[in-house]
DNA sequence: CCATGGCGTCAAGGTCCCGTCAAGGCACCT
DNA sequence: AGGTGCCTTGACGGGACCTTGACGCCATGG
C-alpha cells in the first residue's frame, strides 16, 4: 500500500493521524520537525506528504520547497487558522492541498484519497464532467443545466474549464488569472469574483449556496463534481 | 458487429484477411480495386476500412481522399516497403493508421481494434445529416431546404460540410479557415461572417434568428442538428 | 464591541466582434 | 470578346462582451 509521511510537532496530533492512516491500510512514517521530514521524504520516499506547517525547526514553506526541488510527491498541507499567510506561500511554493485545524478525520482522509487519485498514472484526459446540477462536455463545448443548454461567454467558459479539469483540487487564484487573462495578470481577483459570480448564477441551483463551484477564501477556488 | 471493408487486388491476401477478421466477429466486405472501394464504402457504410495502396486502377491517396470527401471512417492502410512516399501521402490525405507488409495477423487485428476504439464513442459514419429546417446529404453533395434543392457555391458547401461533420460541436474559427481556405487562412474572420451569413440565408428558415449555424461569439460556430 | 478585509452582486461605460450589403476582380464558359 | 458566377474586400450599424467602480455582507481579529 502507498507509504505516507506524516510531519508534526504535536506528538498526540501526529499519533492520532498515524493510526488513522494505518487503519485505512496505509504505511506510515512520522517525522517531528522540518530536517526529520526532508531526510525521510528522500529516504523512505512517500507516495504522499501530510506537513504541519507549525514546525520548530523551520518554515513550513521551506519544507515544501525542498521536497519539490527534487520531487512531484503530493503534499497536502495541516494549517492553524492564524496561519493563513503561510498557508498560502505554501501553495504557492507547490503544495496540493491544504485543511485548516480543527478537521475531521474524515475529510482529512477524503483529500488524501484523492491526491492520491490524482497522482496515479496520468488520468484520461476526461471529456465529459458530470455533476448533480450540471453537465460539462469539454469535446463539445456544451454545458447542460437543468436540461437547458446554457450560453457562456469565452471567458466564463474558459474559466470553468480550467476549474473542471482539476476536479476536487484546489486552483489557487493567481493560477486562475494566469490561465485565463495572461500571465501578467496576477493580482485582478476582482476578475475572478466577477465570473465566478456569472457561473454560479448560470449552473448552480441555488447560486447563493455554491455546491460545485467553492470558494476557498484567501487562497483561490474549488470544483466539486 | 462492426463491418469492415477490405480493399486488395490480391485475392489471397484478400481472402486471407476477410476470413481472419470475419473468425473475430466482423462481417467483412471485400473490393478489389479503387471504384469498387469507392462503391463499398458509400453503399455499405462500414465502420472501418482496410485499404492496400497498391490498386489497379487508380492511386490509394485518391481513394482515401474520396472517402474523405463524405465521411470519418476509419482507413487502415497497408503498404509494401517500397511505397514509403504513397504512404505518407495516404496518411495526409485522412488515413488513420499504416501497417507494413508483410506483417503478422495479429498485429493487423490489433491497429484494428486500436482503430475502432479511437473512432468509438463511434457515431455511425454519416452520409446525411437531417435538421428541422434542411437536409445535407453529404454523399450526394445536396442540400434540400424546404422542399427545394438549394444552389451552394464550393466554399460554402465545403464550410457546411465541416460544420456538419462536427455536429453539436463547437468549431474554433481558425479549424474552419483552416480547413475550407488553407492552412496559411488563420485569423480572416471575416471570410467566415460572409459565408455564414450566405449560409444561414439559403439554409435557415429565419436567417437573423439562426437555430442551426449557432455563433459562439468570439471563438467560432456550432451546428446543431 | 467595532474595524477590517475579502467576497458576492450589480450597473454603466467602452471596446471589440458580428452580421449585412455592395462593389471590384478574377476565372471560366459560351 | 462578352457574360456569368464566385471569391475577396471594405464599410458600417448594432449588439455582445469585458472591464471597472461602487456597495452591502459576512467572517475574522483586535
Amino acid at each position: 500500500m502507498t507509504r505516507v509521511l506524516v510531519v508534526d510537532d504535536e506528538p498526540a496530533l501526529a499519533r492520532a493521524l498515524a493510526i488513522n492512516l494505518r487503519a485505512h491500510g496505509y504505511d506510515v512514517d512520522v517525522a517531528s520537525d522540518g530536517r526529520g521530514a526532508l531526510a525521510a521524504a528522500s529516504t523512505r520516499l512517500p507516495g504522499l506528504v501530510v506537513l504541519d506547517l507549525g514546525l520548530p525547526d523551520m518554515d513550513g514553506v521551506q519544507v515544501v520547497e525542498g521536497i519539490r526541488g527534487w520531487s512531484t510527491v503530493p503534499v497536502l498541507v495541516l494549517s492553524a487558522r492564524h496561519e493563513q499567510a503561510q498557508k498560502v506561500a505554501a501553495l504557492d511554493a507547490g503544495a496540493d492541498d491544504y485543511i485548516t485545524k480543527p478537521f475531521g478525520m474524515n475529510e482529512l482522509l477524503a483529500r488524501v484519497r484523492a491526491a492520491l487519485r490524482r497522482a496515479s498514472p496520468a488520468e484520461p484526459p476526461l471529456a465529459r464532467v458530470v455533476t448533480g446540477s450540471f453537465v460539462v462536455d469539454l469535446a463539445a463545448h456544451t454545458v447542460v443545466a437543468g436540461g437547458r443548454d446554457v450560453r457562456l461567454t469565452p471567458t466564463e467558459w474558459h474559466l470553468l474549464e480550467v476549474l473542471v479539469r482539476n476536479p476536487g483540487r484546489l486552483v489557487l487564484q493567481r493560477q486562475l488569472l494566469q490561465e485565463v487573462w495572461g500571465p501578467q495578470y496576477g493580482n485582478e481577483s476582482n476578475y475572478l469574483r466577477v465570473y465566478v459570480s456569472q457561473l454560479r448564477r448560470k449552473l448552480e441551483p441555488d447560486p447563493p449556496r455554491p455546491r460545485h463551484i467553492i470558494t476557498e477564501p484567501g487562497v483561490g477556488y474549488r470544483f466539486e463534481p
